[in-house]
DNA sequence: CGTATTTTATTTGTATGCAAACGAATAGTG
DNA sequence: CACTATTCGTTTGCATACAAATAAAATACG
């Protein structure tokens, strides 16, 4: 019976210590946290834009005329989402497209006087968003928030 | 011209002083950090689990057997969505359905012996896909992290 | 110059996620 | 008991989100 002292355990479950539970990851609070903001948009914003309408939206705002693809890296879309985003807004009328005529493939996207009506328009509601979200926490509890996810982006 | 003091200052843009910025909101952020998330937990785990079929799987092994829509409360998803959720699970042979004998309305669930083992041969990564999101941290940073979020939610 | 690679945009398929509407069953109330 | 309200599950419609495949155009390179 040589050799039993470490052999003897069998098919001891956890390999650590302690029971999985899935409400503790922080995938599942991330999912529910993200969860709670769009809800909170939904309810504030007006125009029934969404939350990747807006972003694609207001960073369109910021580093107009720029190409589809572009966009969706600076707002974290890929290339088949932010597609079906600005395509959206093109049918609203706030984003106006025209072809590069420098790149044939390009497609270049700018703000129609509309789609800056409509940042503009919306623009406080979407700081009380912000604030809402945040209302349970202290300011200096917001910025390590903000801190921390950042590190995990 | 008495009462120009106050009336003077015609469309004064930001009712805040700094400008907005999108991908400075902490929606944005939580997004981001989401989708980070995600594409971990697809990389690492086996199975083509998702992290919501992940989610309503283990969850199911804490608290079966259970009604759909309460296992759906318990993992942050609606009747909606814990349906097409449900429904995948049950087509992969993980998740069985019963009809409740003392409510005509209740569809139980329960873990099948495939499911239990899917849970089994996947939870090491599992708790790896949180170790690599949470990897930027710290260890203090980590459950500063998890702290704040869970006041969001 | 011509070929290989990359980039851009599109399309299809699958999977959340929620609103809204619905029928069926149950619970609560007078 | 009858009426109302609530709950449960389902379905539809819309909007992300990504993988994978495709076509067209531009770039890199030998």
């Amino acid at each position: 019976m040589a050799g039993d002292q470490t052999g003897a355990r069998k098919t001891r479950r956890p390999k650590q210590a302690g029971a999985y539970r899935v409400d503790q990851q922080i995938g599942f609070l991330l999912r529910q946290a993200n969860q709670r903001h769009v809800a909170l948009f939904a309810g504030l914003m007006g125009d029934k834009l969404t939350t990747t309408q807006w972003s694609a939206l207001t960073k369109l705002q910021e580093i107009q005329p720029t190409s589809q693809n572009f966009l969706g890296r600076e707002t974290a879309m890929d290339a088949a989402t932010i597609k079906g985003v600005v395509d959206r807004l093109v049918a609203r009328g706030y984003v106006a497209t025209a072809p590069d005529p420098e790149d044939g493939r390009r497609l270049i996207l700018s703000l129609t006087a509309d789609g800056d009506a409509a940042i503009e328009r919306n623009l406080d509601a979407a700081r009380t968003v912000t604030d809402e979200t945040l209302a349970p926490l202290t300011p200096e509890e917001r910025e390590q928030l903000a801190r921390l996810i950042r590190k995990i982006c």
